[in-house]
DNA sequence: AGCTCATGGCGAG
DNA sequence: TCGCCCTGAGCTG
């Protein structure tokens, strides 16, 4: 599930359960080893998220950088920690609580300056306070890429995924395929601060709900339903079923290897 | 048991 | 644009 909410709210998760506290440090699966005997025992004196990439730092010894990639996991739960399988690339122990990160893209020990240069090739991410909308807008407005891909292009907005991307541009009525500087500013302004409030409300649940109360199956008078990653959604893997605003079929295509969604109807050039 | 697919991203060409 | 890396769930047989 690893949108920029799931690692925001991973680092709030951490600095909650582990922040000030000595931690026991390890890597059962083994690739993580020796620098995980490098920190164990240490105190996690920081956390931070910018985009997808979380940070987990300890003292003098700079940031433990973790991206999930596709396929990456964490299990977070209370003491006794289970036996580790050997899948675990990290786990963190300490106080009444465990960690354990599966299947990541990046877990790596790196320093104050690398960790700085990830920052810096990331665009401005909408659930940091302050990162500025204005960045993103300077290359969407002139790009002809289309809006699509330059949502999924984390060097312009950080921490949008294939979930935020089809639902922010559904609930803007835009259609995917508009170049970015046909865009008009009012439109990206409007979007920059919806992905922050469906961002925020990620953190929040965990999980990405985008359906606007009024359209709730049951408020149209329909069964709830359950989708497959688990909120509620317009079209996101929503496929040749009917728009829940005007019944058009949902349609789907193959944008930069990832699937988009989108409705032909509500989202016109 | 084996196949396919998934909310990412990188480097080679 | 393609192939590749990481893991696990949900099929199929």
């Amino acid at each position: 599930m690893p949108e920029g909410h799931t690692i925001h709210r991973l680092a709030q998760d951490h600095l909650e359960r582990f922040g000030g506290r000595e931690v026991r440090v390890s890597s059962p699966q083994g690739r993580f080893a020796e620098s995980a005997a490098l920190l164990d025992g240490l105190v996690l004196d920081g956390v931070d998220a910018h985009g997808k990439h979380l940070f987990l730092g300890f003292p003098d010894h700079g940031w433990v950088h973790v991206h999930l990639g596709l396929f990456g996991k964490y299990a977070l739960g209370t003491a006794p920690a289970p036996p580790p399988t050997d899948t675990v690339r990290l786990r963190i122990a300490g106080g009444d609580h465990y960690s354990d990160l599966r299947g990541p893209t990046a877990c790596e020990l790196i320093t104050d300056g690398e960790k700085l240069a990830i920052g810096e090739r990331l665009g401005p991410d909408p659930l940091r306070n302050g990162d500025d909308p204005d960045r993103a807008w300077n290359r969407i407005s002139r790009s002809r890429t289309t809006v699509a891909a330059l949502l999924m292009d984390q060097k312009v907005v950080a921490g949008v995924g294939n979930v935020y991307r089809a639902e922010v541009l559904f609930r803007h009525g835009i259609d995917p395929y508009r170049q970015g500087r046909d865009l008009a500013r009012a439109e990206w302004d409007a979007m920059w601060l919806d992905l922050a409030a469906l961002m925020r409300e990620g953190v929040r649940n965990n999980r990405i709900d985008t359906v606007r109360d009024e359209h709730l199956p049951e408020a149209m008078g329909r069964p709830p339903r359950v989708d497959d990653h688990g909120g509620e959604v317009y079209v996101y893997r929503r496929a040749h079923l009917p728009c829940h605003i005007c019944g058009t079929e949902i349609r789907t295509a193959d944008l930069a290897a990832r699937n988009l969604f989108w409705c032909p109807e509500c989202q016109r050039r």
